[in-house]
DNA sequence: TGTTAATATGTGTTGATATTTATATGTGTA
DNA sequence: TACACATATAAATATCAACACATATTAACA
């Protein structure tokens, strides 16, 4: 059983910066379109100081671009594909619900209630 | 622009989970076979007790299966299409490098340099 | 140049989560 | 039944990331 270190480099600071839900919201919010900073302040009610610093997080992770025009500066998706990803997990996430807590069994608890015939059984 | 919520509540959870190395590694180094506890704590080199942490986590979200047999529980992947949406995710990440920090101008930090010409121009 | 708006950064606090330590539960076997 | 092994749970601690406050930087404009 192989457990690679190299193969996460990229991938757990990734997840990482997409599994905080203000930072999804701005990064599906944003969709196609490129938007200010203040449209993003004003649309998630977030602070303006927060929102900076995840747009920060979202920029060095490489997931948008910032381009300034004028005395603005506006954050666009870096590429939509990305989105096709996440919406491939959503759709596995659907198709595979997560098991309830009490499956069955009266507590939740793992392991079994030494019922001799189950030579394998689900656990909770 | 629209800022979903509830299009999160099953995405953030998972990406948390995830998003979380030693669990990844779990999660990968079990690929399609099912293993015990035990194998997985030698392979990983955690203590006994984190395993059993991740392994709850993992299990509660859905991503592994628990099984007893006999004295052992075996953990297998619960589908193996989360491992292709996790590779196309890494896909992705190799085809879209994080820029680096400091990209052309002195330092890393945003803002321009006072260039006249540029009426919209990429930032750090 | 001074002022104001837009955005970023530095710092401290707090809450969440990973890890450890100690213990309990369950299983096979002598 | 008693013991050894496999695994889970509880509680304590450590680590880390989000957020707020204050302040700095940049740009447009009077």
């Amino acid at each position: 059983m192989k457990f690679p270190e190299h193969d996460q480099e990229t991938i757990i600071p990734a997840l990482k910066v997409l599994g905080e839900p203000n930072r999804l919201r701005i990064l599906c919010g944003l969709g196609l379109e490129c938007r200010p900073v203040t449209d993003i302040i004003n649309a998630t009610g977030l602070g303006q100081t927060n929102v900076s610093f995840h747009l920060r997080v979202l920029r060095e992770a490489g997931f948008v671009r910032a381009e300034r025009r004028g005395a603005f500066i506006y954050y666009c998706l870096a590429d939509a594909e990305l989105l096709h990803i996440l919406h491939d997990l959503k759709r596995w996430l659907d198709a595979h619900p997560a098991p309830v807590a009490s499956e069955g069994n009266q507590d939740s608890r793992l392991a079994g209630r030494h019922s001799a015939a189950a030579k394998t059984k689900e656990v909770a």
